[in-house]
DNA sequence: CGCCGTATTGAGCGCTCTCAACGAGGGTGG
DNA sequence: CCACCCTCGTTGAGAGCGCTCAATACGGCG
């Protein structure tokens, strides 16, 4: 793949449909500092709830390290995953922004450190400042924007595609910082992947060896590697 | 149906998948006059075009009259319909709040009447406004938890389940102001419906005959009319 | 070694799509 | 007024995708 390409990838991704919202060093120092300084460090194991739909939110949360996924349960035990955080995201915002519960329900799926500040404090920090408001009003509406995006690509691709699409998301959350390489080890369970490009289990392992016969990945027991970002990204359709 | 079942239909998909977003008459009096001040009052004809995906924001529109409709064009042709906007909506304000660009297209269904608030004028009232910068705030950050459940619609329902689903939300939103009948008429024609709910046109059509048959729904001519409110609700599964 | 959770594979069914034809209704020109 | 056309809606048939159920393989751990 050439380097425009590669950018175009890139930049229609990150920009349109990854995004991963608000990050804590994108907030001015000023107001880092402050929310920081009254932020607990916590450490979660692997499964840890630390949220679920229904819920009153009691603060936001900045992934230190680990993993992180969102998801909502279905009434016929269906589950749909709508992200994946690793470090540096902030969520659980929401909810406190317009008076809410919890949409959804936040599991570690790895040992997790984070910060938390609880609700008043956050509120607190974000009424004395304009300026982190804004910053807040300019991530949830760009947010739209990827969930917008996100509703077509359910609406109207494939398995096939959403796989292909999903599997360059997760490419990127699972880069490790300062990694060079572009293909990162991405170490989601088969259920999991499942039930983010929502399909059925199997018809995920069944599109997963399609993808691997294509020479598109390669697995290494359960971790999977992209080979050809290109064909992927042409695969999406977006 | 009984009261009790028909407020908790109302509440959970008004509050959770419905919520029209901002509304002229949900800001406060002063930062209204102001943006009227300034507001053009603009009158269009059925299928005009009032801004394209990919199109940088001009300013924001507040719907008169008329219905509008918010969609995306995919490469195979495909067209996906995320919202149909009726009076007193207000739209296109969330690229401006990010800086993007229009991720949609906006199309008049009918003849149509709105207020245009010129870009520059908006964003200076709400640089001058944190009271209305908070109100978006709030709105957007509400429009994340729909759009989330709308994702969870589209991943893991049937069209049979999601036919139901817009159904009832188009039902809030042909309903003519002060109308006390809880049907109203819903005059989608069937490919715009086929496009709403991410399906053919065919397979829609046999939906909402099935529907029919079931007495769920009515039609007269092209019009719709939902009949038994419960059984679609309890159809969604949500 | 046996157990348990996870991954993989097979078979068959049903939903949804596409292609194709037909019908209904409104508008237009002869 | 009628004939024609154009758009939109409806129906049928058949193929293929994606689902469920069921069985098998694999790997870590007690």
């Amino acid at each position: 793949m050439n380097a425009l390409t590669k950018n175009k990838i890139t930049d229609n991704l990150i920009n349109f449909h990854f995004y991963s919202g608000m990050r804590m060093d994108s907030i001015p120092e000023n107001e880092r500092l402050e929310l920081e300084s009254q932020a607990k460090s916590i450490k979660v194991s692997r499964k840890s709830v630390l949220y679920t739909e229904g819920e009153a939110p009691k603060g936001i949360y900045v992934l230190l390290s680990g993993k992180i996924k969102v998801s909502q349960l279905n009434v016929d035990g269906s589950v749909q995953i709508f992200f994946i955080y690793s470090t540096g995201d902030l969520f659980g915002h929401r909810p406190l922004l317009c008076n809410g519960k919890h949409p959804v329900t936040a599991v570690a799926l790895e040992d997790c450190e984070f910060l938390f500040v609880e609700k008043d404090h956050f509120m607190r920090v974000l009424e004395s400042s304009p300026r982190l408001s804004n910053l807040f009003l300019q991530s949830v509406s760009h947010e739209f924007t990827v969930l917008v995006n996100r509703i077509n690509i359910f609406a109207q691709k494939s398995i096939k595609e959403r796989l292909a699409y999903f599997l360059l998301i997760l490419n990127h959350k699972y880069k490790l910082p300062g990694q060079v390489a572009d293909a990162a080890e991405i170490k989601v369970n088969r259920s999991d992947l499942a039930s983010y490009t929502g399909t059925s289990l199997e018809n995920l392992v069944r599109t997963l060896k399609d993808f691997k016969n294509k020479n598109f990945i390669r697995t290494d027991g359960k971790s999977i590697y992209i080979n050809d970002f290109d064909s992927l990204y042409s695969l999406t359709g977006v």
